[in-house]
DNA sequence: CTGAAAGCGCTTACAG
DNA sequence: CTGAAAGCGCTTACAG
């Protein structure tokens, strides 16, 4: 068993000051202007020399307020932290949350796990988010039971289910990301797209695969557009995927990664076999996040707002929690070309 | 302010189930020898039906046990997240307390704002756990606020200061990753070595830069080592740092980067001016994480056990929450040379 | 300006 | 096998 701990508690320090808990309470709590400069004084000396430190668990019980706010990821491989869209997402997610005194619970699960998960098990937070991954059934079996917590939700990157009334769903335009790179390569003269895709499910690289297709379908019969799937999104599971592709249907013009890294493993895959990008193949990747700057030929990709989103999301929820209802149910923020010289 | 929301609690579960709250207490917690199965039955069909879920903030005030932890992550850089070390430490990390039923409190601070940090404020995790940067003196103070919290510590990537007894350290073996990588580029003859390192002061950096020290001593004196603070570790910073030594200095014959990121950096720097890697100037980088298989030629870089390091620190501290005190005070996992093309 | 007291939702020692 | 009751550390409506 976990050891018990004696911490200074507010009944201490009232004893310690000579005030009842009532005034030490409202000293920790900032309500000044309900007694002496004397008595704030001394008790303000007493907490910083007992070094009080209040006990969360007690304020949180008492005010059915946790001030706290629980992100979920899904994501079937244990680095789920590897992607960059996640961890930047993550980041302004949790700076927002923290600069407004909340906290940010963090767990990543598998698909299997789902009902294993703390925070879905236990009342603890405020408030849940999810970014998720998975087959539409696996995401509509996710939001149910996201939807037994009784919390307000956050979904980032997939659309919000009509059973969930009390969601807020954010997500960058993958769509238009999808249409953006399809018009550049059809317009520099491919003819023949490949969109690499990973075995597991993500609904932006739906969308992306969406907007694609939309661009293909308008741009006659001349222009054919195929998804291969590749696996997991490292390096190594994506050029074998390609090899395996081209011994049996050739080069084709471009390959389009789903995401930077896909697009990235192409990109290296083409330049180990002294293909020259993009004259013998073009590349492409989604999302524009820092590590492509470590290629050349620069990719050519779409830029991600993903720290944005995770600020934004973050700043909507907060503003539920104090209004008692979301404002909107949606937020979709752009996504802008990024040209590089791999296309 | 926050809404309340009128969740189910035990008393309305023993109500309805008509037992006392002992009795559905210990349905929740699975003492199930205590009672009849009928019982039993009853109960757990009625905590489905409502949807129970415990307050973990009740239970962790009666318990004063919190099954949860906090992390600090200590960059200036608000994507603190963009730094896979960080990412990888935190996934293992995550993943082992989340098997393991405890909740993780994410927390990035600047220097500037540790008082600000409500994981530092408030009483609500039984550990606390830091990825620190800084100088010296900066972490020295940081360590002083963890103490007053009067909770186990685990550090990652630095060492135990002596005044934390209740303290543990976790990294790598970066001091022997610098001797490594230096005896492989001396040995292929380099003579001058510049080592790449970020203006923010990251412990595992001085460590890198140690060891290759160490090695230089001994290799004599026509072995020349300096040191380039670049600013930030983004490309951008790097190669400016990088062009101005050139400038002055002309070519060295290896860059190394104070990690893969600066390595890399060095790379598409040596390549946007035609120079050869490695026959022109070498490069290195530190740690080997998955995006190092982007480039070409393939970086020469040491690799880290960042995730077994999370992972590992995580098991460490969970025994500790359950035996009272450390059994080791410092745990230093081996790292490994992993030679590419590029020096 | 200050304080006594109730109660948030749990767990557990104890009594039956 | 089951339950009544105390108490964890807070906040706040209320009384003085």
């Amino acid at each position: 068993m976990v050891a018990k701990r004696a911490r200074t508690t507010l009944s201490q320090i009232a004893t310690a000051a000579n005030v009842s808990v009532t005034t030490a309470s409202n000293v920790a709590n900032g309500r000044l202007e309900l007694m002496s400069a004397a008595t704030r004084e001394r008790v303000e000396t007493i907490m910083r020399d007992l070094n009080y430190r209040p006990n969360e668990g007690a304020r949180s019980l008492r005010l059915s307020q946790r001030r706290s706010i629980g992100l979920i990821i899904v994501d079937d491989s244990p680095r789920f932290l590897a992607d960059p869209m996640n961890t930047n997402i993550l980041a302004g997610f949790s700076n927002y949350l923290s600069v407004n005194g909340f906290a940010l619970l963090l767990c990543g699960i598998h698909h299997a796990t789902i009902d294993d998960a703390h925070l879905l098990r236990r009342d603890q937070t405020d408030a849940l988010c999810v970014i998720p991954s998975g087959s539409a059934t696996e995401r509509r079996r996710l939001y149910r039971r996201l939807k037994e917590t009784e919390q307000p939700i956050l979904i980032f990157q997939d659309d919000r289910p009509s059973f969930l009334p009390d969601a807020l769903s954010v997500r960058q335009n993958d769509r238009l990301a999808g249409e953006r790179i399809a018009e550049r390569v059809i317009q520099r003269g491919a003819r023949h797209l490949v969109l690499l895709v990973p075995s597991q499910h993500w609904p932006a690289v739906t969308e992306r695969q969406l907007g694609i297709d939309h661009v293909v379908q308008a741009s006659g019969p001349d222009v054919r557009f195929e998804t291969v799937v590749c696996g997991s999104e490292s390096v190594a599971d994506t050029q074998t995927a390609i090899s395996r592709y081209v011994d049996r249907e050739g080069l084709p013009d471009v390959f389009m990664g789903g995401n930077d890294q896909m697009g990235i493993a192409a990109l290296t895959w083409a330049l180990d076999r002294h293909l020259s990008v993009p004259a013998d193949v073009r590349v492409t990747g989604f999302n524009g996040f820092e590590f492509t700057q470590y290629v050349r030929p620069r990719l050519t990709t779409v830029t991600s707002p993903a720290y944005e989103m995770g600020k934004q999301g973050a700043a909507l929820l907060l503003k539920r929690l104090a209004r008692g209802q979301f404002d909107e149910r949606q937020l979709v923020l752009d996504v802008e070309l990024q040209p590089g010289d791999s296309d």
